[in-house]
DNA sequence: ATGTGTTCCTGTCCGC
DNA sequence: TGCGGACAGGAACACA
């Protein structure tokens, strides 16, 4: 999926499509994604305006001018896709309903956006804005890696007595809230860490150097447009192009790439999942 | 409380 | 070509 820049990417491109204007319909085309969507979800969008979009972790949520917020998750492989915008940059022209398009908002602009994700694990709901933090799939989220709340004493902290990899570490949520398998093996490389090195067991000084280098390496990302493997689009459709610079990820056989290193990337399995590193520089 | 493995679902790619 | 298995940007859940 979409993690915090390829998200990021897709609240951008939505931005001059919904913020500040009304919802006039919305076609729910089945009843769930991941879970259930929401009572009457297309009436209590009908006629909404949508007042602001923000992004939280790998949540986009559209605030509303009812009082409600619409939550989106696009899972693994949701794209939510733009078109009849007479502002966009990049026109597209409305087209048929896709296999697998799930939910479409129409919006007072004419401005039309699509959600459509093949595998389902993608997720929406609605919570009324004022009590938005105590929502169940936001309420135990780890801060913003590129906010206040994440910083040095704070990453040391976390992770004091952690017996687990520091990979799976990264990964967790509610440790910080918005990594997903690409960027913590990009970040690991680049802070010459191993992923299977115990998160409790590393010195204060390396774990530090991991808050700022997690902040370089997502907004790299982000000013990529994200990544694009296989799923990723952006709203009009476009690539990113953040996958032209990783180092480890998805580069099994590959030479490290690390000034002076003479290393193979190797990839492991780790709670499930790829792991992608340099034996050799990564310690 | 912490750590790990399974599960949801569809699509694609690789080897036989 | 066809078929089976592995694998894919996530994360809730069940269990040790």
């Amino acid at each position: 999926m979409p993690e915090l820049p390829e998200v990021e990417t897709v609240r951008r491109g939505l931005l001059s499509a919904m913020e500040g204007q009304v919802i006039k319909a919305a076609d729910i085309r089945r009843p769930d994604l991941r879970w259930p969507f929401p009572e009457n979800m297309a009436k209590r969008l009908t006629g909404a305006k949508v007042t602001h979009l923000r992004r939280r972790s790998k949540y986009i949520l559209a605030d509303l001018s009812t009082g409600e917020t619409l939550i989106i998750h696009l899972g693994m492989s949701g794209r939510m896709l733009i078109s009849g915008d007479e502002t966009a940059k990049f026109y597209q022209p409305h087209t048929a309903i896709q296999k697998h398009d799930h939910v479409v908002l129409d919006m007072q602009n004419g401005a039309r956006i699509t959600f459509n994700d093949a595998r389902r694990f993608g997720a929406m709901d609605m919570a009324q804005t004022a009590e938005l933090e105590a929502h169940w799939l936001l309420a135990k989220l780890g801060p913003e890696p590129l906010g206040n709340d994440f910083n040095e004493p704070y990453l040391v902290d976390r992770l004091k007595g952690r017996n687990t990899p520091i990979k799976t570490a990264l990964l967790d949520q509610q440790i910080v809230a918005g990594l997903g398998n690409i960027y913590v093996c990009e970040v690991l490389h680049r802070a010459g860490i191993s992923p299977k090195r115990k998160a409790g067991q590393i010195a204060k000084e390396r774990i530090s150097t991991l808050v700022p280098i997690i902040r370089v390496v997502l907004s790299e990302a982000i000013e990529a447009g994200g990544s694009s493997l296989r799923d990723h689009r952006q709203t009009n459709g476009e690539l990113g192009y953040f996958q032209h610079s990783f180092c480890v990820y998805d580069q099994e056989d590959q030479p490290c790439v690390t000034s002076g290193c003479e290393g193979k990337i190797s990839r492991i399995v780790q709670s499930g999942r790829s792991t992608f590193y340099c034996a050799q520089c990564q310690r």
